[in-house]
DNA sequence: TGTACATCAGTGAACGCGCGTTCACTGATGTAC
DNA sequence: TGTACATCAGTGAACGCGCGTTCACTGATGTAC
């Protein structure tokens, strides 16, 4: 309880540097992670350029804050789909990817040139992909072995200590990629002037997964 | 033959021209597009900034000319391919791919902010998937009819006109869209640590298309 | 073949802009006695 | 409860930078008679 005590400065820089994230959102979601600039972002919270140095000690550390806040959104969608089976997780994840599509791109897009992410983030990436380990382990597996799963059997050190088959992490890494194909064209544009519906592809492309995965047979 | 005379003027202009994009190229490929200055480029090639307004109009234009060439340049190796059948297509496309990341994620990546195409590169775009659709169109039809072929039915806009069927349509985007999900997944580096190659990842997705899509049966 | 004119590549200076970041400073808020 | 000091949010001026783009100009290359 007096853990969650705070002064009223605290309180304070907090709500700040939520309202500071926020708009930073705006700008990623209108003008992409390029254009996002610290003095037009202090500029509309209403304090001057230098200010936001109270905040973030640089522009990179600010961009590395919304990327770890985007990929913790991200895995707490996920988790929250998890006891729901594969596919409400996929549906979980193509929403919370429309919701704000220069997001997703931000994490699975075209990396930042120069930038580098700490650690930190590929953990919560971890804890994601995890899920999907999880929720494909809860399938009765079927269908032949590809030649992907064989090659898994000594190539997993990712996975090395989990206790997940190679079938199983063969599933979710194909899941993973099916998904991110869609969503990513979809989120460019690509689908443009063709006329159907992604949502349809998306949904075609989540029942066509490996016979185990299907919808109908699935949760715990 | 006299169509291919060229004054000395035409000939050196046409070579500067090449050597900007090329230093364009080798930029966008370090660096990435955002970043890409028009004066580094006139400084590289041995002149001075304005000096580039002789050559393209407008820091867009030049941009609009380097999509151009790429999206040519991908055209022309997946027609190379094509009489190949459809495995040897996904493999040209990754190897173009691979040998300049920056360039596919430049046609098939985060979409560049303000920035808007001409019809021009749509055209060639289509040109791609006419090969797709051709390339598929080559095998037998096999496999369940999925939800989203029946979808296609009546939401074919864009092939509206052309002689294929919804479920040879279905294939080819569903083709693309598996194999941009491996290759723009590679490209981003977000299988670094997992220990597995790619490679087999995405021949195991060509593999994996619907039944009539396999290699061993293509060819005519 | 030589001369007169037009075309065009390239230069250097300049414009205005917005960027990230630093610095010395003011004023308000919190803390300790 | 009041006073003295420390903490910290925010300001305004300044730095150096590189950007895209314009402009008036020089010099070389091509063309027409």
């Amino acid at each position: 309880m007096d853990t969650d005590r705070k002064t009223s400065r605290e309180r304070y820089r907090a709500q700040v540097c939520g309202e500071i994230k926020r708009y930073a959102w705006e700008q990623l979601a209108t003008t992409g992670v390029s254009a996002l600039s610290l003095n037009a972002i202090a500029k509309h919270v209403g304090m001057s350029g230098p200010a936001l140095y109270r905040y973030f000690p640089s522009r990179d550390d600010l961009i590395t804050d919304l990327i770890r806040d985007a990929y913790r959104s991200l895995a707490d969608v996920v988790c929250a789909a998890r006891a729901d089976g594969v596919a409400a997780v996929g549906h979980a994840i193509r929403d919370w990817a429309l919701a704000d599509p220069q997001r997703y791109l931000f994490l699975y897009g075209t990396p930042i040139p120069g930038y580098r992410a700490p650690d930190d983030t590929t953990r919560i990436s971890n804890e994601i992909m995890a899920v999907l380990l999880e929720v494909h382990a809860a399938l009765p597996d079927s269908g032949p072995a590809t030649p992907f799963e064989a090659h898994l059997d000594d190539h997993r050190d990712w996975a090395g200590g989990l206790p997940v088959s190679s079938a199983v992490l063969s599933r979710a890494v194909t899941f993973w990629t099916r998904l991110h194909g869609v969503l990513s064209l979809e989120l460019a544009g690509h689908f443009a002037g063709m006329g159907f519906d992604p949502a349809v592809l998306f949904a075609a492309e989540l029942g066509a997964l490996p016979a185990g995965a299907r919808p109908s047979v699935a949760s715990p």
